[in-house]
DNA sequence: GCCAAATTAGACCAGTCGTCTAGTGCCGCA
DNA sequence: TGCGGCACTAGACGACTGGTCTAATTTGGC
Protein backbone atom coordinates (compact mmCIF):
# COMPACT_ATOMS: atom_id res chain seq x y z
CA UNK A 1 0.00 0.00 0.00
CA UNK A 2 1.33 3.35 -0.83
CA UNK A 3 1.46 6.23 1.89
CA UNK A 4 -1.69 8.48 0.70
CA UNK A 5 -1.41 11.14 -1.81
CA UNK A 6 1.31 14.07 -0.30
CA UNK A 7 -0.53 17.39 -0.60
CA UNK A 8 1.22 20.44 -1.37
CA UNK A 9 2.85 21.39 1.84
CA UNK A 10 5.05 23.87 3.10
CA UNK A 11 7.87 21.68 1.52
CA UNK A 12 7.68 24.01 -1.63
CA UNK A 13 9.29 26.00 0.19
CA UNK A 14 11.87 25.33 1.89
CA UNK A 15 13.57 21.40 3.18
CA UNK A 16 12.27 20.97 6.60
CA UNK A 17 14.46 21.13 9.40
CA UNK A 18 17.36 23.23 7.54
CA UNK A 19 17.71 26.34 9.24
CA UNK A 20 18.57 26.03 12.85
CA UNK A 21 17.00 29.17 13.97
CA UNK A 22 17.38 32.37 11.70
CA UNK A 23 15.58 35.56 12.53
CA UNK A 24 14.53 35.18 8.95
CA UNK A 25 10.11 36.86 9.14
CA UNK A 26 8.78 35.22 6.15
CA UNK A 27 9.02 31.89 7.36
CA UNK A 28 8.42 32.64 10.64
CA UNK A 29 5.37 34.51 10.65
CA UNK A 30 3.86 31.38 8.36
CA UNK A 31 4.78 28.79 11.40
CA UNK A 32 3.93 31.70 14.09
CA UNK A 33 0.71 31.55 12.85
CA UNK A 34 0.18 28.23 12.84
CA UNK A 35 1.79 27.88 16.19
CA UNK A 36 -0.89 29.86 17.55
CA UNK A 37 -3.68 28.53 15.79
CA UNK A 38 -2.86 25.33 17.16
CA UNK A 39 -2.58 26.53 20.61
CA UNK A 40 -6.26 28.62 20.32
CA UNK A 41 -7.96 26.24 18.51
CA UNK A 42 -6.44 23.08 20.19
CA UNK A 43 -8.24 24.86 22.91
CA UNK A 44 -11.39 26.43 22.40
CA UNK A 45 -12.40 24.26 18.46
CA UNK A 46 -12.63 25.65 15.36
CA UNK A 47 -15.43 27.64 15.32
CA UNK A 48 -14.84 28.54 18.77
CA UNK A 49 -11.98 30.10 17.64
CA UNK A 50 -11.58 33.68 16.01
CA UNK A 51 -8.76 34.94 13.46
CA UNK A 52 -8.40 37.66 15.59
CA UNK A 53 -7.79 35.92 19.11
CA UNK A 54 -5.33 33.78 17.22
CA UNK A 55 -3.36 36.56 15.29
CA UNK A 56 -3.02 38.40 18.25
CA UNK A 57 -1.47 35.72 19.86
CA UNK A 58 0.74 35.20 17.34
CA UNK A 59 1.80 38.81 17.30
CA UNK A 60 0.94 39.32 13.52
CA UNK A 61 -1.35 41.25 12.13
CA UNK A 62 -4.84 40.33 10.32
CA UNK A 63 -3.21 41.44 6.85
CA UNK A 64 -0.57 39.08 6.96
CA UNK A 65 -2.93 36.35 7.95
CA UNK A 66 -4.49 36.43 4.27
CA UNK A 67 -1.20 36.45 2.41
CA UNK A 68 -0.31 33.19 3.55
CA UNK A 69 -3.53 31.73 3.61
CA UNK A 70 -6.45 31.98 1.49
CA UNK A 71 -8.77 31.67 3.97
CA UNK A 72 -9.63 30.13 7.45
CA UNK A 73 -11.13 27.14 6.01
CA UNK A 74 -7.20 26.70 4.02
CA UNK A 75 -5.65 27.18 7.29
CA UNK A 76 -7.14 24.49 8.74
CA UNK A 77 -6.38 22.52 6.67
CA UNK A 78 -2.53 23.67 6.82
CA UNK A 79 -3.23 23.07 10.62
CA UNK A 80 -4.09 19.41 10.24
CA UNK A 81 -1.25 18.99 8.09
CA UNK A 82 1.46 20.43 10.62
CA UNK A 83 0.50 18.32 13.16
CA UNK A 84 0.83 15.70 11.55
CA UNK A 85 4.57 16.19 10.42
CA UNK A 86 4.87 17.70 13.83
CA UNK A 87 3.79 14.10 15.54
CA UNK A 88 5.38 11.37 12.56
CA UNK A 89 8.87 13.41 13.39
CA UNK A 90 8.40 13.03 16.96
CA UNK A 91 7.42 9.18 16.52
CA UNK A 92 10.00 8.48 13.65
CA UNK A 93 13.12 7.95 15.81
CA UNK A 94 10.88 5.01 17.95
CA UNK A 95 9.23 3.85 14.61
CA UNK A 96 12.68 2.81 12.88
CA UNK A 97 14.93 1.62 15.52
CA UNK A 98 16.19 -1.13 15.04
CA UNK A 99 17.51 -1.91 17.86
CA UNK A 100 13.73 -2.87 19.25
CA UNK A 101 11.45 -5.72 18.02
CA UNK A 102 8.70 -4.45 16.05
CA UNK A 103 6.07 -5.20 18.91
CA UNK A 104 8.31 -3.17 21.64
CA UNK A 105 8.59 -0.39 18.56
CA UNK A 106 4.99 -0.52 18.45
CA UNK A 107 4.28 0.26 22.44
CA UNK A 108 6.99 2.45 22.07
CA UNK A 109 5.08 4.85 20.16
CA UNK A 110 2.41 4.79 21.99
CA UNK A 111 3.86 4.90 25.49
CA UNK A 112 5.72 8.02 23.74
CA UNK A 113 2.84 9.47 23.29
CA UNK A 114 0.93 9.09 26.67
CA UNK A 115 3.88 10.88 28.80
CA UNK A 116 3.99 13.52 26.47
CA UNK A 117 0.34 14.03 26.93
CA UNK A 118 0.93 13.36 30.91
CA UNK A 119 3.93 16.63 30.35
CA UNK A 120 1.10 18.84 29.27
CA UNK A 121 -0.86 18.42 31.99
CA UNK A 122 -4.84 17.46 31.75
CA UNK A 123 -5.65 19.85 28.54
CA UNK A 124 -4.05 18.37 26.44
CA UNK A 125 -4.33 19.83 22.63
CA UNK A 126 -5.75 16.72 20.70
CA UNK A 127 -5.90 18.57 17.88
CA UNK A 128 -6.60 16.34 15.02
CA UNK A 129 -9.69 14.62 16.96
CA UNK A 130 -10.94 18.00 17.48
CA UNK A 131 -11.07 18.90 13.85
CA UNK A 132 -11.91 15.73 12.95
CA UNK A 133 -14.91 15.73 14.59
CA UNK A 134 -15.80 19.39 13.99
CA UNK A 135 -15.18 19.67 10.25
CA UNK A 136 -16.51 15.95 9.35
CA UNK A 137 -19.95 17.19 7.70
CA UNK A 138 -18.59 21.28 7.94
CA UNK A 139 -15.77 21.34 5.37
CA UNK A 140 -14.93 19.17 2.41
CA UNK A 141 -11.15 20.37 2.23
CA UNK A 142 -10.25 19.74 5.90
CA UNK A 143 -12.25 16.73 6.31
CA UNK A 144 -10.03 15.55 3.29
CA UNK A 145 -6.84 15.85 5.10
CA UNK A 146 -8.31 14.43 8.69
CA UNK A 147 -9.22 11.47 6.70
CA UNK A 148 -5.85 11.10 4.84
CA UNK A 149 -4.34 11.59 8.26
CA UNK A 150 -6.47 8.41 9.94
CA UNK A 151 -5.43 6.36 6.85
CA UNK A 152 -1.86 7.02 6.74
CA UNK A 153 -1.70 6.72 10.69
CA UNK A 154 -3.43 3.00 10.45
CA UNK A 155 -1.28 1.88 7.58
CA UNK A 156 1.91 2.53 9.35
CA UNK A 157 0.58 0.63 12.57
CA UNK A 158 -0.76 -2.11 10.39
CA UNK A 159 2.50 -2.60 8.53
CA UNK A 160 4.15 -2.87 12.54
CA UNK A 161 1.73 -5.29 12.81
CA UNK A 162 2.47 -7.28 10.10
CA UNK A 163 6.52 -7.12 10.89
CA UNK A 164 5.39 -8.51 14.61
CA UNK A 165 4.00 -10.86 12.88
CA UNK A 166 6.52 -12.03 10.68
CA UNK A 167 8.70 -12.07 14.10
CA UNK A 168 5.80 -14.22 15.96
CA UNK A 169 5.21 -11.64 18.35
CA UNK A 170 1.52 -11.34 17.05
CA UNK A 171 -0.66 -14.31 16.39
CA UNK A 172 -0.77 -14.36 12.57
CA UNK A 173 -4.46 -15.77 12.61
CA UNK A 174 -5.13 -11.56 13.18
CA UNK A 175 -5.90 -9.91 10.02
CA UNK A 176 -2.67 -6.88 10.42
CA UNK A 177 -5.49 -4.02 9.03
CA UNK A 178 -8.65 -4.90 11.39
CA UNK A 179 -6.24 -4.83 13.87
CA UNK A 180 -4.67 -1.80 13.15
CA UNK A 181 -7.75 -0.03 12.62
CA UNK A 182 -8.95 -1.50 15.79
CA UNK A 183 -6.00 -0.21 17.94
CA UNK A 184 -6.36 3.39 15.91
CA UNK A 185 -10.10 3.66 17.12
CA UNK A 186 -9.21 2.61 20.74
CA UNK A 187 -6.43 5.23 20.90
CA UNK A 188 -9.06 7.63 19.52
CA UNK A 189 -11.56 6.88 21.92
CA UNK A 190 -9.10 6.56 24.73
CA UNK A 191 -7.98 10.10 23.71
CA UNK A 192 -11.53 11.63 23.75
CA UNK A 193 -12.19 9.60 27.30
CA UNK A 194 -8.97 11.70 28.17
CA UNK A 195 -9.96 15.08 27.38
CA UNK A 196 -13.51 13.76 29.31
CA UNK A 197 -12.05 13.06 32.54
CA UNK A 198 -9.26 14.85 32.28
CA UNK A 199 -6.92 12.04 33.18
CA UNK A 200 -4.70 10.00 31.49
CA UNK A 201 -6.34 7.15 33.29
CA UNK A 202 -7.66 6.07 30.06
CA UNK A 203 -3.93 6.15 27.97
CA UNK A 204 -2.99 4.04 30.71
CA UNK A 205 -5.87 1.76 30.58
CA UNK A 206 -5.28 1.22 26.94
CA UNK A 207 -1.83 0.71 27.10
CA UNK A 208 -2.36 -2.14 29.75
CA UNK A 209 -5.22 -3.83 28.05
CA UNK A 210 -3.55 -3.93 24.27
CA UNK A 211 0.11 -4.58 25.59
CA UNK A 212 -0.62 -6.72 29.00
CA UNK A 213 -3.16 -8.85 27.41
CA UNK A 214 -4.29 -8.32 23.72
CA UNK A 215 -1.21 -8.57 21.99
CA UNK A 216 1.32 -9.96 25.08
CA UNK A 217 4.17 -11.73 23.76
CA UNK A 218 3.75 -14.77 25.63
CA UNK A 219 0.56 -16.61 25.32
CA UNK B 1 -40.11 26.99 4.11
CA UNK B 2 -42.67 24.36 5.13
CA UNK B 3 -42.78 23.73 8.86
CA UNK B 4 -40.34 20.65 10.04
CA UNK B 5 -42.49 17.64 10.47
CA UNK B 6 -43.51 16.79 13.89
CA UNK B 7 -40.78 14.74 15.30
CA UNK B 8 -41.74 10.95 16.01
CA UNK B 9 -41.64 11.95 19.59
CA UNK B 10 -42.73 9.69 21.93
CA UNK B 11 -43.90 10.59 25.45
CA UNK B 12 -40.62 12.74 26.98
CA UNK B 13 -39.84 12.26 30.25
CA UNK B 14 -42.14 15.07 31.69
CA UNK B 15 -41.17 16.15 36.00
CA UNK B 16 -43.91 14.38 37.70
CA UNK B 17 -46.24 16.49 39.38
CA UNK B 18 -44.50 20.04 38.93
CA UNK B 19 -47.99 21.59 37.72
CA UNK B 20 -51.25 20.56 36.86
CA UNK B 21 -50.82 22.83 33.38
CA UNK B 22 -51.78 20.36 30.72
CA UNK B 23 -48.68 20.01 28.12
CA UNK B 24 -49.91 21.20 25.15
CA UNK B 25 -48.44 24.16 23.42
CA UNK B 26 -45.52 24.47 26.21
CA UNK B 27 -43.53 21.27 26.40
CA UNK B 28 -44.18 20.90 22.43
CA UNK B 29 -41.68 24.28 21.92
CA UNK B 30 -39.60 23.54 24.32
CA UNK B 31 -39.15 19.95 22.68
CA UNK B 32 -39.44 21.54 19.38
CA UNK B 33 -36.24 23.68 20.24
CA UNK B 34 -34.56 20.38 21.45
CA UNK B 35 -35.10 18.65 18.55
CA UNK B 36 -33.47 21.64 16.07
CA UNK B 37 -30.95 21.56 17.99
CA UNK B 38 -30.01 18.12 18.18
CA UNK B 39 -30.47 18.23 14.55
CA UNK B 40 -28.52 20.99 13.61
CA UNK B 41 -25.60 20.91 16.26
CA UNK B 42 -25.27 17.41 15.46
CA UNK B 43 -24.47 18.09 11.75
CA UNK B 44 -22.67 21.36 12.58
CA UNK B 45 -21.34 21.30 15.74
CA UNK B 46 -22.27 23.68 18.28
CA UNK B 47 -19.97 26.61 17.94
CA UNK B 48 -20.97 26.24 14.03
CA UNK B 49 -24.45 26.53 14.52
CA UNK B 50 -26.69 29.68 15.42
CA UNK B 51 -29.49 30.03 17.54
CA UNK B 52 -30.91 31.52 14.17
CA UNK B 53 -30.18 28.41 12.18
CA UNK B 54 -31.82 26.15 15.07
CA UNK B 55 -35.14 28.14 15.56
CA UNK B 56 -35.71 28.85 11.94
CA UNK B 57 -35.87 25.04 11.39
CA UNK B 58 -37.86 24.89 14.91
CA UNK B 59 -40.42 27.01 13.72
CA UNK B 60 -39.98 29.37 16.88
CA UNK B 61 -39.31 32.93 17.61
CA UNK B 62 -35.95 33.89 18.77
CA UNK B 63 -37.65 35.51 21.95
CA UNK B 64 -38.83 32.30 22.91
CA UNK B 65 -35.87 30.52 23.10
CA UNK B 66 -34.57 32.24 26.21
CA UNK B 67 -38.05 31.76 27.92
CA UNK B 68 -37.41 28.39 28.28
CA UNK B 69 -33.59 27.87 28.29
CA UNK B 70 -31.39 30.36 30.23
CA UNK B 71 -28.53 30.41 27.75
CA UNK B 72 -26.94 28.87 24.96
CA UNK B 73 -24.39 26.86 26.95
CA UNK B 74 -27.86 25.57 29.28
CA UNK B 75 -29.08 24.62 26.02
CA UNK B 76 -26.06 22.71 25.39
CA UNK B 77 -26.51 20.54 28.68
CA UNK B 78 -30.27 20.03 27.78
CA UNK B 79 -29.34 18.47 24.77
CA UNK B 80 -27.01 16.19 26.62
CA UNK B 81 -29.31 15.31 28.64
CA UNK B 82 -31.84 14.51 26.05
CA UNK B 83 -29.62 12.45 23.74
CA UNK B 84 -28.46 10.34 26.78
CA UNK B 85 -32.53 9.57 28.03
CA UNK B 86 -33.45 8.85 24.02
CA UNK B 87 -30.70 6.42 23.69
CA UNK B 88 -31.15 4.70 27.17
CA UNK B 89 -34.95 4.64 26.15
CA UNK B 90 -34.07 2.76 22.92
CA UNK B 91 -31.90 0.76 24.64
CA UNK B 92 -34.04 -0.52 27.10
CA UNK B 93 -35.46 -3.05 25.91
CA UNK B 94 -32.50 -5.10 25.33
CA UNK B 95 -30.85 -3.96 28.59
CA UNK B 96 -33.25 -6.05 30.59
CA UNK B 97 -34.47 -8.75 28.34
CA UNK B 98 -34.37 -11.46 30.35
CA UNK B 99 -34.89 -14.11 27.32
CA UNK B 100 -31.15 -13.21 26.37
CA UNK B 101 -27.68 -13.88 28.45
CA UNK B 102 -25.75 -11.09 29.69
CA UNK B 103 -23.24 -10.90 26.80
CA UNK B 104 -26.22 -11.88 24.18
CA UNK B 105 -27.41 -8.23 25.80
CA UNK B 106 -24.35 -6.91 25.55
CA UNK B 107 -23.86 -7.86 21.81
CA UNK B 108 -27.39 -6.93 21.16
CA UNK B 109 -27.00 -3.23 22.22
CA UNK B 110 -24.14 -2.49 20.21
CA UNK B 111 -25.63 -4.39 17.37
CA UNK B 112 -29.17 -2.22 17.77
CA UNK B 113 -26.89 0.71 17.47
CA UNK B 114 -24.67 0.13 14.98
CA UNK B 115 -28.24 -0.92 12.59
CA UNK B 116 -30.00 2.14 13.64
CA UNK B 117 -26.60 4.11 12.29
CA UNK B 118 -27.16 2.22 9.24
CA UNK B 119 -30.30 3.13 8.73
CA UNK B 120 -29.53 7.30 9.12
CA UNK B 121 -27.03 7.18 6.74
CA UNK B 122 -23.80 8.11 6.44
CA UNK B 123 -24.01 11.39 8.02
CA UNK B 124 -25.18 9.96 11.65
CA UNK B 125 -25.00 12.48 14.21
CA UNK B 126 -23.16 11.35 17.39
CA UNK B 127 -24.36 14.47 18.95
CA UNK B 128 -22.66 13.25 22.79
CA UNK B 129 -19.34 12.53 21.04
CA UNK B 130 -19.12 15.88 19.16
CA UNK B 131 -20.46 17.90 22.25
CA UNK B 132 -17.92 16.07 24.23
CA UNK B 133 -14.91 17.54 22.68
CA UNK B 134 -15.88 20.46 21.76
CA UNK B 135 -16.75 21.68 25.04
CA UNK B 136 -13.98 19.64 26.99
CA UNK B 137 -12.37 22.93 27.57
CA UNK B 138 -15.57 25.24 26.64
CA UNK B 139 -18.11 24.84 29.14
CA UNK B 140 -17.50 23.52 32.59
CA UNK B 141 -21.54 22.57 32.55
CA UNK B 142 -21.47 20.95 29.41
CA UNK B 143 -18.73 19.12 30.08
CA UNK B 144 -19.64 18.21 33.23
CA UNK B 145 -23.17 16.72 31.69
CA UNK B 146 -20.93 14.88 29.38
CA UNK B 147 -18.71 13.28 32.35
CA UNK B 148 -21.69 12.34 34.07
CA UNK B 149 -23.14 10.63 30.30
CA UNK B 150 -19.98 8.84 30.25
CA UNK B 151 -19.53 7.44 33.67
CA UNK B 152 -22.90 6.37 33.78
CA UNK B 153 -22.85 4.42 30.17
CA UNK B 154 -19.51 2.53 31.55
CA UNK B 155 -21.18 2.06 34.61
CA UNK B 156 -24.03 0.20 32.81
CA UNK B 157 -21.38 -2.20 30.29
CA UNK B 158 -19.42 -3.23 33.37
CA UNK B 159 -22.86 -4.52 35.07
CA UNK B 160 -23.53 -6.67 31.93
CA UNK B 161 -19.90 -7.58 32.14
CA UNK B 162 -19.95 -9.27 35.64
CA UNK B 163 -23.32 -10.31 34.83
CA UNK B 164 -21.51 -12.04 32.26
CA UNK B 165 -18.77 -13.36 34.03
CA UNK B 166 -20.80 -14.66 36.75
CA UNK B 167 -22.38 -16.81 34.62
CA UNK B 168 -19.43 -17.94 32.88
CA UNK B 169 -19.45 -16.32 29.39
CA UNK B 170 -16.38 -14.00 30.32
CA UNK B 171 -13.31 -14.64 31.85
CA UNK B 172 -13.65 -13.75 35.27
CA UNK B 173 -9.95 -12.83 35.70
CA UNK B 174 -10.51 -9.58 33.64
CA UNK B 175 -11.36 -6.34 35.49
CA UNK B 176 -14.90 -5.60 34.54
CA UNK B 177 -14.52 -2.17 35.11
CA UNK B 178 -11.41 -1.40 32.97
CA UNK B 179 -12.92 -4.09 30.24
CA UNK B 180 -16.33 -1.82 30.36
CA UNK B 181 -13.91 1.57 30.09
CA UNK B 182 -11.99 -0.08 27.17
CA UNK B 183 -15.26 -1.25 25.45
CA UNK B 184 -16.46 2.54 25.50
CA UNK B 185 -13.07 3.87 24.36
CA UNK B 186 -13.27 1.68 21.16
CA UNK B 187 -17.00 2.07 20.50
CA UNK B 188 -16.19 5.88 20.69
CA UNK B 189 -13.16 5.42 18.85
CA UNK B 190 -15.24 3.48 15.77
CA UNK B 191 -18.39 6.27 16.11
CA UNK B 192 -15.52 8.93 15.15
CA UNK B 193 -13.73 6.74 12.50
CA UNK B 194 -17.28 6.24 10.74
CA UNK B 195 -17.88 9.84 10.61
CA UNK B 196 -14.29 10.59 9.01
CA UNK B 197 -14.64 7.98 6.52
CA UNK B 198 -18.19 8.43 5.91
CA UNK B 199 -18.58 4.48 6.78
CA UNK B 200 -20.28 1.91 9.19
CA UNK B 201 -17.10 -0.59 8.65
CA UNK B 202 -15.53 0.63 11.64
CA UNK B 203 -18.65 -0.44 13.67
CA UNK B 204 -18.75 -3.63 12.32
CA UNK B 205 -14.71 -3.85 12.88
CA UNK B 206 -15.75 -3.22 16.36
CA UNK B 207 -18.35 -6.10 16.46
CA UNK B 208 -16.35 -8.31 14.85
CA UNK B 209 -13.52 -7.83 17.40
CA UNK B 210 -15.03 -8.07 20.26
CA UNK B 211 -17.50 -10.05 20.12
CA UNK B 212 -16.22 -13.05 17.49
CA UNK B 213 -12.73 -12.37 19.08
CA UNK B 214 -12.35 -10.73 22.55
CA UNK B 215 -15.46 -11.96 24.23
CA UNK B 216 -16.34 -15.00 22.43
CA UNK B 217 -17.81 -17.50 24.38
CA UNK B 218 -15.86 -20.47 22.99
CA UNK B 219 -12.39 -19.95 23.48
C1' DG C 1 -63.04 43.96 32.51
C1' DC C 2 -58.72 43.50 34.78
C1' DC C 3 -54.27 41.93 36.28
C1' DA C 4 -50.35 38.91 36.43
C1' DA C 5 -47.95 35.42 34.13
C1' DA C 6 -46.51 33.35 29.84
C1' DT C 7 -44.75 34.29 25.60
C1' DT C 8 -42.85 36.99 21.71
C1' DA C 9 -40.72 40.66 18.86
C1' DG C 10 -37.01 42.98 17.80
C1' DA C 11 -33.20 46.08 19.20
C1' DC C 12 -28.55 45.68 20.72
C1' DC C 13 -23.55 45.54 20.42
C1' DA C 14 -19.68 42.69 20.44
C1' DG C 15 -17.44 39.91 17.50
C1' DT C 16 -17.14 37.15 12.88
C1' DC C 17 -14.47 36.50 8.45
C1' DG C 18 -12.74 38.57 4.80
C1' DT C 19 -11.42 42.92 1.82
C1' DC C 20 -8.98 46.80 0.76
C1' DT C 21 -5.74 50.46 0.42
C1' DA C 22 -1.71 52.47 2.08
C1' DG C 23 2.77 51.79 3.65
C1' DT C 24 7.40 49.45 4.52
C1' DG C 25 11.64 47.26 3.45
C1' DC C 26 14.34 44.56 0.48
C1' DC C 27 15.88 42.75 -3.94
C1' DG C 28 18.07 42.86 -8.60
C1' DC C 29 19.30 45.90 -12.14
C1' DA C 30 21.24 49.95 -14.27
C1' DT D 1 23.79 55.52 -6.16
C1' DG D 2 19.05 55.56 -7.76
C1' DC D 3 15.06 53.13 -9.49
C1' DG D 4 11.23 49.89 -10.00
C1' DG D 5 9.00 46.00 -8.61
C1' DC D 6 7.83 42.55 -5.31
C1' DA D 7 6.89 40.37 -0.86
C1' DC D 8 5.09 41.44 3.11
C1' DT D 9 3.00 44.36 6.94
C1' DA D 10 -0.45 47.23 8.85
C1' DG D 11 -4.93 47.80 10.50
C1' DA D 12 -9.27 50.23 9.39
C1' DC D 13 -13.46 48.87 7.37
C1' DG D 14 -17.82 46.42 5.80
C1' DA D 15 -21.35 43.32 5.71
C1' DC D 16 -23.03 40.25 8.51
C1' DT D 17 -24.22 37.02 12.42
C1' DG D 18 -23.66 35.87 17.25
C1' DG D 19 -26.01 35.44 21.79
C1' DT D 20 -28.54 38.29 25.02
C1' DC D 21 -32.02 41.15 27.05
C1' DT D 22 -35.73 44.49 27.66
C1' DA D 23 -40.11 46.05 26.50
C1' DA D 24 -44.30 44.93 24.46
C1' DT D 25 -47.90 41.75 23.52
C1' DT D 26 -50.80 37.91 24.16
C1' DT D 27 -53.06 34.67 27.20
C1' DG D 28 -55.98 32.92 30.76
C1' DG D 29 -58.00 32.88 35.39
C1' DC D 30 -60.91 35.54 38.30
Amino acid sequence: MNPPPKPHSAATQLPPGSSAAPPDTSIDTRERILAAGAEVIGRKGFNGSGLNEILTLAGVPKGSFYHYFASKEEFGVALIERARDQYLEELKESLYDRKRTPLQRLRAIFTETRNQCQAQGPTVECLIPKLALETATLSEPVHAAVRCVYQQWSAIIAQLIREAQSVGEVDRAQDADRLANVLVMMWEGAAIRMQIDRSIQPLDDFLAFVFDGLLHPRR
